[in-house]
RNA sequence: GCCUCCUUAGCUUAGUGGCAAAGCAACGGUUUUGUAAACCGUAGACGUCAGUUCGAUUCUGACAGGAGGCUCCA
């Protein structure tokens, strides 16, 4: 009977209740607790809290238990409407609770309450199990504290949020822990240091991450492939330098509205310079130097380079956000009527880089503009409207999964932001296309068209990558470490069986030149060598001995298949350059 | 920035109001290895600054770092 009626109800509904259940349990523990809200998350519910006196993790066991037993006592749900006015009289303890009623009775929303049994009452729209007994009181675990504003705002008193994980059966929630764990082992920080790719250092600061060797490969490796695909496809690469005047941010509004600069270099005799935060007004000051003919359009000038934003210190992590960005920017200068054509350029580039770093699953936000809100934005209309179509048939065309933000374009123009969607289900903001003609005005750049008058170019801003550093963290949590070959920073590990083949690993390293290899010369067994050499993923391995010296040969072994055999040089060679060709993953 | 938690050697961890323990890594030696950990030895740490105390790595506070979180809306 039980069961049945478990399969029944949504989890959303036994998430629901949980979260209510949570709450009685917490007054029952601590009756002064003030209530904020608890609603349904992804993978479980959570419960915000001001408590009379901080609680700790180690209390939430206890809450726990509290919890099952109210799913033992068999306690129904019931729902009921009422009028503001008993519904303040019935929550004037609960300042929070009456914030809630006073926004919804001024918008107009009918009140209701949900009761648990006779123990507790909630203001609430619903959603729940009828009765307690349909959760599994083995599925589900409060996992951890945290604070939360009430409302998600500074300004607002901090609360005490209790997570809580919850499935439809223990099975459920123990396979979701060990996705977890498997997560925790995949986290680029861990793997940076493991790996020798990376690490931040206290004396230097937080968010300036610094690059051992192996990191500052795979970083180059990356960044050239961007280099090399813009080149390609008739990109020409500029350089600005990291420091600028005062000044040009008054040209461009950033002095007053951006906030993440840092402070400004006090100079005795001179004027303030700023770290850049961003690269537009440089490249827009490089473009007015120089006359521009329609001839020269589209102009696409681009700079992996590095941008320096005073980021919360609380919003830092790793790679994935720091205060030190190096982007892979790019502007193209175009007229109106190019806009189609380079926007669509830009979709292959970055269809082309997704395939090669091997992420399928994406989807595209195109930001575009309220009809109703016209006056918000700047430019031309006609150039507005032909660009977000463009934008919208460009994408449907390739068949991309996208969604369309309605009012969530930028007042100074449309923009495409590609979100990457990684192992574990998160989503990361990479790829990124905009439009502008703001800066253009601004800075008031011109072109002279065939009929010898003045025009303002279009620009469009484009990032493939985002931030190499931020890319290098997804990059390395989307392969775990285990780089295919074209980006892994070392290719090949040669190990000598003993001190006596080594000069034969420094022939074969010599004659593999073209592949990144090591030879692993400590005073080590075979096995431990190996081991090694497997926990730093190398993909290829090759055992040198006696038997090879004899055939002029490598033992190889690669990091996901073992042994392949022995093999002639040249056979090798074929193969690892088909592997990097083609950037495949496999043997 | 704010909330909760965390900080012991390069890494992973143990432990204590009274000499801080180990594995891996490093270094020195022995060994000369056939596909995921040979053996012996050496060196190395309680984040910083205050306070409480006869005595603090341990208790308290501040600071610095780090982790998770800070509208997925009753």
């Amino acid at each position: 009977m039980l069961t049945s009626q478990v399969f029944m109800s949504s989890l959303e509904e036994i998430r629901h209740s949980l979260a209510h259940l949570l709450a009685a349990a917490v007054l029952k523990k601590y009756p002064k607790t003030k209530l904020g809200i608890g609603p349904v998350i992804e993978n479980g519910f959570y419960y915000d809290f001001q408590f009379p006196k901080p609680i700790a993790e180690a209390d939430l066991e206890r809450l726990e238990n509290e919890m099952r037993s109210l799913i033992k006592a068999g306690l129904d749900f019931k729902g009921e409407k009422l009028t503001p006015l008993k519904a303040k009289k019935m929550f004037k303890g609960q300042p929070f609770k009456l914030d809630l009623i006073k926004e919804f009775s001024k918008d107009k929303k009918p009140l209701t309450i949900y009761h648990t049994g006779d123990i507790f009452t909630d203001l609430c729209r619903g959603g729940h199990v009828k009765n307690t007994k349909e959760i599994n009181p083995e599925s589900f675990k409060l996992t951890h504290l945290a604070g939360a504003y009430w409302r998600g705002s500074e300004k607002n008193p901090m609360l005490t949020r209790i997570y809580g994980l919850a499935f439809n059966t223990k099975q459920e929630l123990e396979e979701h822990l060990k996705m977890v764990e498997e997560a925790k082992k995949r986290d680029h920080r861990k793997l940076g240091k493991e790996l020798g790719l990376f690490t931040i250092i206290d004396e230097i600061g937080p968010g300036l991450p610094l690059f051992y060797p192996k990191g500052a490969i795979l970083r180059r490796l990356v960044e050239n492939y961007i280099i090399e695909l813009q080149e390609k496809n008739g990109y020409v690469p500029i350089w600005i330098p990291h420091i600028t005047k005062g000044e040009l941010y008054k040209i461009s509004g950033h002095l007053d509205k951006y906030d993440a600069m840092y402070p400004p270099m006090k100079l005795k005799d001179e004027a303030d310079y700023y770290l850049k935060p961003m690269n537009c007004p440089h490249f827009m000051m490089l473009y007015k130097t120089e006359p521009h003919s329609y001839r020269d359009l589209p102009l696409r000038y681009t700079a992996t380079t590095t941008n320096y934003r005073y980021e919360k210190s609380g919003e830092l992590s790793g790679l994935t956000r720091v205060r030190a960005l190096t982007q892979d920017d790019c502007h193209v200068f175009c007229a109106p009527e190019q806009i189609e054509s380079e926007i669509n350029l830009m979709l292959d580039m970055i269809g082309q880089a997704y395939q090669d770093f091997g992420f399928k699953d994406f989807w595209i936000r195109i930001s575009v503009s309220d009809p109703k809100n016209k006056e918000k934005y700047i430019g031309n209309p006609k150039v507005w409207q032909e660009s977000e179509a463009a934008l919208k048939t460009l994408i449907a065309k390739r068949g991309w999964r996208s969604e369309i933000g309605v009012g969530e374009a930028a007042f100074y123009g449309p923009k495409l932001d590609f979100i990457l969607k990684d192992v574990l289900g998160r989503e990361w903001q990479l790829s990124t296309i905009q439009l502008d003609m703001n800066l253009p005005k601004r800075f008031e750049l011109e072109y002279t068209d065939a009929a010898g008058k003045k025009q303002q170019p279009v620009v469009i801003h484009r990032a493939i990558l985002g931030s190499t550093e931020r890319f290098l963290g997804i990059l390395i949590e989307h392969f775990g470490g285990a780089f295919p070959l074209w980006l892994a920073p070392v290719q090949i590990a040669i190990v000598p069986i003993s001190e006596k083949h080594l000069d034969y690993a420094k022939k074969l390293k010599s004659e593999l030149s073209e592949f990144r290899a090591e030879i692993s010369e400590e005073n080590e067994t075979l096995g431990k060598k190996i081991r090694n050499a497997q926990l730093q993923k190398i993909p290829y391995i090759l055992v040198a001995g006696d038997k090879e010296i004899e055939q002029n040969s490598a033992n190889v072994r690669h990091y996901k298949t073992g042994v392949l055999g022995n093999m002639k040089l040249e056979s090798l060679k074929e193969k690892l350059r088909e592997e990097i060709k083609n950037r495949t993953n496999s043997s």
